[in-house]
DNA sequence: AGTATCCCCATTTTT
DNA sequence: TGGGGATACT
């Protein structure tokens, strides 16, 4: 026997034994999936299958890294890295690379974020001359998202009558007209979206059978990770590939399905075992993670919904504690415990900081924890913040990028035009769209010709300049790499250097992050990645650009930095911890207000709940708050329903709040709920820090303007006859004495110091000033 | 062209 | 409450 094998129980080891035919491993939480996955792979490539042959989709990037690192390390070779393991918008994106041409697209084509995509959406709405505030762009792009996640393209959803009968309800009829002028300005500007990464995939499968037999041939096995989070589109595609060898093995639990929301749908593990012959289904029910404790409160939970796949888990591992439930009067009192909690935690118990997950149903509530784990000196990482490529300076930079490899991109050419100023402001920008729209030609090959589109002259000069510059870095792409490209253009372009001389804290981090920017390019076109398909590794500007959209801030943070992690549930799917704190378990937030309305959703924030449980391996906490701040006014939330799922057997009642199950929210102040108000602040002491905290945030600190009365003689002066040393007199400002003179003749600057209100930069163009002396 | 200000609006989001 | 976008003002 292989030594791989000796690790896996009986049913994982058949799981990996099982490499022919259809297969669905129904994988409860914590029962080695990602073990018994990896060990497949390295058992199919030991049994002599090429790594070349087989192809793993997984949901995010990082999860991919780790099979590729763990199928190496079984192995103990570098056969791994020839394996086509990746998410499936990056192993689309890549096999989109070799073939969009067929489908009328540039092969350097541009991956739309969801920024761009809404600002597209936005765009095309304006010029359809709807009103966006009544055809939101994100209401918008989600109902399009959802259209494609279903392979409804634009003229289907025209005419299918549910789709339209539910625009018509909500008084949106035009939506299916949106998506139709969007999907055109993408494709005219050799873009695609996340959504199109599946929907053209599955479209180039469908319609170019050369390229479909070249696909199925090649990927002779293919694996699905998280497989009940896949959306039609998916499906149709993993079907479509595996047509003809039908090696498809597919890992999944129904009960951590939680992306509904995103198109995925339970459906398609229904589907799968309609849709091949002997469906072999392997269930694994022995979970390695948790205590017994916390596996019978997650059983108990689930056991609330219908129509789950049959599977009882177990675990042998021990009893372990009891799981600890609090309640405090205020969302900030809940962030205070649970820092105490995780401070005791690592005094006590000798966790480290990165032993500790806070777990939330939404990411507003992370404030509370940031806030008392910073005053406590905790380190912290977050989770689902803006990620490094969301920030402006970033995508301005990746905008020159993006141009140069792709000139039809509208929306990096609108970002940058005028950025740094060059003098085609707005007006010239509208009307280069215009006619692009106009003569059905890009807004690039507008500027290329702009003496035919009536600039002016000063207009046109500008616009001529730009055009070089680019067509400039245009011509080093097929000889330069990624890096010696962006190291150009950061010189050229006088951008970097307006970042570099601002020397606000914000300007410096701007810059650093510039740096840093060009670090990781750098980095990008040094690391050797994979040969695959004997293509060397991709070292272009568009390789980068092709994979940098497709990471995400989870991808950019170190996993293993000694920190307590804050996420939301979603995003703590597939990791676990030994110590684990859930917050807000309050009617209307978790279940959440929003999804409450249907059975089907109830039963997804229950999964959800399911899932937050399944990730603690020994200490679980959840709490909840009497009041809490939303949107700025307090609210009273009822304890989650949650909470009357598990049984009080399993509730330590020693502990301060434990014992508390009457959640009628009278009469119950018990001693322990008394000691626990007392231990860990109540609504007394919160709002007196509030105030101050606010006091000195808000308005005092900040310069108040001093109302002026203009002397009744006031006239305004000729502003050329202004010069430095000089006391004026301001409308509004009242007097002071002028500094300095700067700007251009046309848009003169001054800095004048007020005498009642500070330094102030005045555009002479604008104000009125009067000469004193 | 740049900024200040006002007003509007808020689940979850692997890519 | 707070962040973003459209608008108004300089």
């Amino acid at each position: 026997m292989h030594d791989y094998l000796k690790g896996l129980n009986d049913r994982q080891r058949e799981a990996v034994l099982t490499t022919e035919g259809p297969l669905m491993i129904v994988a409860g939480a914590g029962s080695g999936k990602t073990k018994v996955l990896t060990t497949r792979i390295a058992h199919l490539m030991a049994q002599g299958v090429d790594a070349f042959n087989i192809l793993a989709l997984t949901f995010t990037n990082k999860a991919a890294a780790e099979m590729k690192e763990r199928i190496g390390h079984i192995l103990g070779n570098r056969e791994s890295r020839n394996l086509y393991i990746g998410t499936f918008h990056s192993v689309f994106a890549r096999i989109m690379r070799a073939e969009a041409h067929r489908i009328g697209y540039p092969n350097a084509f541009t991956i739309y974020d969801t920024d761009d995509a809404k600002s597209v959406v936005k765009a095309v709405t304006n010029e359809l001359n709807l009103d966006v505030q009544h055809y939101k762009p994100n209401a918008v792009y989600n109902r399009i998202s959802s259209a494609k996640n279903s392979l409804v393209g634009p003229k289907e959803y025209m005419t299918d009558y549910y789709l339209q009968q539910e625009d018509m309800r909500a008084n949106r009829p035009m939506i299916g007209h949106i998506y139709d002028a969007y999907s055109k300005r993408c494709f005219k500007n050799g873009a695609m979206d996340f959504d199109d990464l599946l929907f053209k995939m599955y479209e180039l499968l469908k319609h170019f059978p050369e390229v479909l037999h070249k696909y199925q041939h090649k990927f002779k096995y293919i694996l699905i990770d998280e497989y009940q989070d896949t959306n039609p589109a998916q499906y149709e595609i993993i079907k479509l590939l595996g047509a003809v060898h039908e090696n498809v093995c597919v890992v999944g639990d129904d009960a951590q399905s939680i992306y509904s929301f995103r198109g995925a749908t339970i459906q398609n593990i229904l589907q799968f075992q309609k849709d091949y012959d002997e469906v072999k289904v392997i269930k694994l029910e022995q979970n390695y993670r948790s205590t017994q404790n916390i596996l019978s409160i997650a059983n108990e939970i689930i056991k609330n919904n219908k129509g789950q796949i049959p599977k009882t888990l177990f675990t042998e591992n021990a009893t372990g504690e009891k799981i600890k439930l609090v309640r405090t009067m205020t969302d900030n009192d809940e962030g205070k415990f649970v820092a105490d909690a995780i401070q005791e935690q690592k005094l006590r118990y000798h966790h480290n900081n990165k032993d500790v997950a806070i777990l939330y149903r939404t990411n507003a509530q992370s404030r509370s924890f940031e806030e008392s784990l910073r005053r406590m000196n905790i380190p912290y990482t977050i989770y689902g913040g803006i990620s490094f490529y969301q920030r402006k300076e970033i995508k301005d930079y990746i905008a020159y990028l993006r141009i140069i490899v792709n000139p039809k991109d509208e929306e990096a050419l609108k970002r940058i035009i005028n950025y740094p100023v060059r003098g085609i402001g707005k007006t010239s920008v509208d009307r280069a769209i215009l006619a692009a729209n106009e003569n059905n030609i890009s807004m690039w090959q507008v500027l290329e010709n702009a003496q035919m589109f009536g600039f002016k002259a000063g207009t046109l000069t500008a616009i001529e300049e730009f055009v070089l510059m680019i067509r400039s870095f245009h011509s080093m792409l097929p000889t330069k790499n990624a890096y010696d490209i962006a190291f150009h253009v950061g010189k050229q372009t006088a951008f970097v250097k307006e970042l570099f001389n601002d020397k606000s804290t914000e300007g410096v981090q701007r810059y650093e992050n510039v740096q840093e920017l060009l670090n990781s390019i750098k980095e990008f076109t040094e690391t050797p990645m994979s040969e695959e398909s004997g293509e060397v590794g991709d070292k272009s500007l568009a390789g980068y650009l092709q994979q940098i959209t497709l990471l995400t801030d989870a991808d950019q943070k170190d996993p293993d930095a000694d920190t307590v992690k804050l996420m939301t549930i979603h995003a703590a799917k597939g990791l676990e911890f030994p110590v684990v704190f859930v917050g807000g378990l309050e009617e209307g937030l978790f279940p959440n207000a929003m999804s409450i309305n249907t059975r089907e959703e109830l039963e997804e924030e229950r999964r959800l709940f399911y899932v937050s449980v399944t990730r603690a391996k020994g200490t679980l906490y959840l709490s909840y708050a009497n009041t809490r701040y939303k949107f700025g006014n307090l609210q009273q939330n009822d304890p989650s329903r949650f909470i009357d799922e598990i049984p009080m057997e399993f509730i330590d009642k020693s502990f301060a709040g434990g014992g508390v199950k009457n959640h009628s929210g009278q009469g119950m102040m018990g001693s322990a709920f008394e000691r626990m108000q007392r231990g860990f602040g109540s609504a007394k002491t919160e709002p007196k820090e509030k105030t101050f905290v606010s006091t000195l945030l808000s308005g005092n600190n900040k310069p108040k303007e001093v109302a002026h009365v203009p002397s009744p003689n006031f006239v305004p002066s000729d502003i050329t006859k202004l010069e430095q040393g000089m006391r004026v007199e301001h409308q509004k400002f009242g007097f002071g004495e002028v500094l300095k003179l700067e700007g251009s003749s046309h848009n003169p600057v001054a800095t004048i110091k007020f005498d009642e209100n500070g330094e102030k930069k005045i555009m002479l163009n604008y104000a009125k000033l009067m000469i004193v002396t």
